[in-house]
DNA sequence: CATGATTGTTAAGTCAAGTAACAATCATGC
DNA sequence: GCATGATTGTTACTTGACTTAACAATCATG
């Protein structure tokens, strides 16, 4: 894609057109979705240099804070289905990140915990996706991203009533 | 579903989990991320009731802001290809809410144009989603929600260098 | 006016996410 | 005990939205 505003920039019929979505702009889910678009784009950039895609990534992160999680659990806390969790897993398993451990008492479920290398890579790509994020935010002051970040957990919680 | 959370309540281990995405919420991009997720089911809930998904109902937007518009800006605006605005105008051509006007000078090309049902259809679609999206930020001051915006709209900018 | 680009369109392909079914295992009631 | 039902991880199939590729009609440019 070349220049994506330049045959935007002025209607067929002449009159001075300015940005194209000015009603869409008024809703605050417009606001979010296009934000959402452009931040999630960034992070996969970040990401995919580490063999990473976002649910992946989330993942490792959660394993590592909550040792010997289950993938059931992990289901929930990322907001998929088991049957995608397992693919999920199978990469970080082979990529040496985290191990399946059986647990006692229970032989259906595994315990999901973070390798040495897993806990390292965790911390490594969390410090690029950090600096991925504070390039976006860099002229916003602190108390500006803090209300965003305020409204944004409100929405959430609101939904779903 | 059930209960998303009871199962996340507590770690097979005994320990107190809390929330279980603590360190995911320390990215804004998270954060935004799951306030885009909810407010796209609410919109989308919303939006359904009149026949619309959220694409189509943002190109009947943009059509009635924007008289004469063609397919190809259609596309660039809604930052899909032209091949997806195809079906897109055409359910909105079927139901009568935008016309494909020939226009003189290029006969490749049609200038889109909202119906008198079309107008009414996205004033009322409006009001509707407005009222979902006040629901969703019931409790939060005007200014929260003005700096929100302005973080948003910062982010996208900045996103793509 | 000949060559190349653009527009709308259709068909085919892609890719992520969801659904369904299944064996193994656990829990529960009787 | 044990039979019935639920749960876990897993695989295969489906789905749905979007992209890519190709094409005819039309325009632009030298």
């Amino acid at each position: 894609m070349q220049d994506k505003n330049s045959s935007l920039a002025h209607g067929i019929n002449g009159e001075d057109t300015g940005e194209a979505d000015e009603s869409l702009r008024g809703f605050l889910g417009y606001n979010i979705k296009r934000a959402n678009l452009a931040v999630q784009a960034e992070i996969r950039s970040t990401l995919e240099k580490s063999g990473f895609r976002t649910a992946g990534f989330s993942a490792l992160v959660l394993i590592c804070d909550m040792p010997d999680m289950t993938q059931t659990q992990l289901a929930a806390a990322l907001s998929i289905e088991r049957s995608g969790v397992v693919l999920i897993v199978d990469d970080l398993e082979n990529r040496d990140l985290i191990t399946r451990n059986k647990v006692e008492g229970d032989r259906r479920t595994y315990a999901l915990r973070a390798t040495l290398a897993g806990l390292r890579m965790r911390d490594k790509v969390m410090e690029q996706v950090c600096a991925t994020e504070n390039r976006l935010v860099t002229g916003l002051s602190e108390d500006e991203i803090a209300i965003a970040r305020k409204v944004l957990n409100h929405i959430e919680k609101m939904a779903g009533k």
